[in-house]
DNA sequence: ATGGTTGATGGTCAA
């Protein structure tokens, strides 16, 4: 089984992208982000024809906007509000026996202080939710997946300089401790770094802002994929589509790509 | 310390 999840930032923008990508790697489920499409408009159709029919869906007007599709059918449909808010960034659905769930955890704004900024004290809350919520809903046992753009580089070797983004949202201290105590109290696999040892560097997303993003490679690694122990030992590969980012009128997000047996 | 780019929208806001 192979998913991809990738923040595709505008799906109806980059939806020819989106058929390149499943024409090149035949993924089974693939897990959008940033759709910014309500579900009347998304392009449900066209992604059928590409061979994905079965979608579990959850968007809104211009902004955020999360989405499941898959080749086999999805059933147990569940949209989940966060953080008192009720701006799809979390849908779930089973595929093949699996549970997957497509997150987008949001970016938290500029200022990494939950007392002047309303966004990141918002990105702050939606993890800690989570973190109480998902030992209740998930055992260990259970075969799930929680994939997305989690908007947060935890490691040193998941952004380019550890020292210099130490006060840039998505790798502060605050956020980072809130995202490890969520992957320890849930106790399951970071996918990435079960393939890629800690001391690699590794990166998702690169901005758009760099002036050539490939040479000065400026990356963060914020986008994931997390399963529970029991599907370990059907882990087989992992990779970074990083060719993606270099498409024209590319996302500004990489696919992540996972392979199980 | 600042500015740099992109997308949805139609003035800005979010990333």
């Amino acid at each position: 089984m192979r998913l991809i999840t990738w923040n595709i930032n505008s799906v109806r923008l980059r939806i020819e992208l989106l058929a390149r990508l499943v024409e090149e790697t035949k993924p089974d489920i693939v897990c959008l982000q940033e759709t910014k499409v309500e579900d009347a408009l998304f392009p449900a159709q066209r992604i059928a024809e590409m061979g994905l029919p079965h979608q579990a869906i959850w968007g809104q007007k211009s902004y955020n906007g999360v989405a499941i599709l898959a080749r086999q059918p999805v059933s147990d449909i569940q949209r989940f509000d966060r953080a008192g808010k009720s701006d799809c960034r979390h849908v779930a659905a089973t595929v093949d026996g699996v549970g997957i769930h497509c997150l987008y955890i949001p970016s938290g704004g500029d200022v990494p202080d939950p007392a002047v900024n309303e966004k990141f004290a918002h990105k702050l809350a939606f993890v800690e939710e989570l973190t109480a919520w998902g030992p209740t809903a998930t055992k260990a046992s259970e075969p799930t997946i929680w994939c997305g753009d989690f908007n947060i580089a935890p490691l040193e070797h998941d952004v380019w300089s550890h020292k210099e983004l130490l006060d840039v949202v998505s790798h502060t201290p605050v956020e980072v401790e809130a995202l490890t105590r969520m992957q320890a109290s849930l106790g399951w696999i970071d996918v990435a770094r079960h393939f890629v040892p800690a001391s690699q560097k590794l990166y998702s997303w690169w901005s758009y802002r760099a002036k050539d993003w490939e040479t000065s490679d400026r990356g963060r690694r914020l986008d994931h994929v997390w399963t529970t122990p029991v599907l370990a030992p059907r882990l087989k590969h992992h990779a970074v589509v990083r060719d993606a980012r270099g498409w024209t009128q590319a996302s500004d997000h990489a696919p992540v790509i996972v392979d199980l047996t």
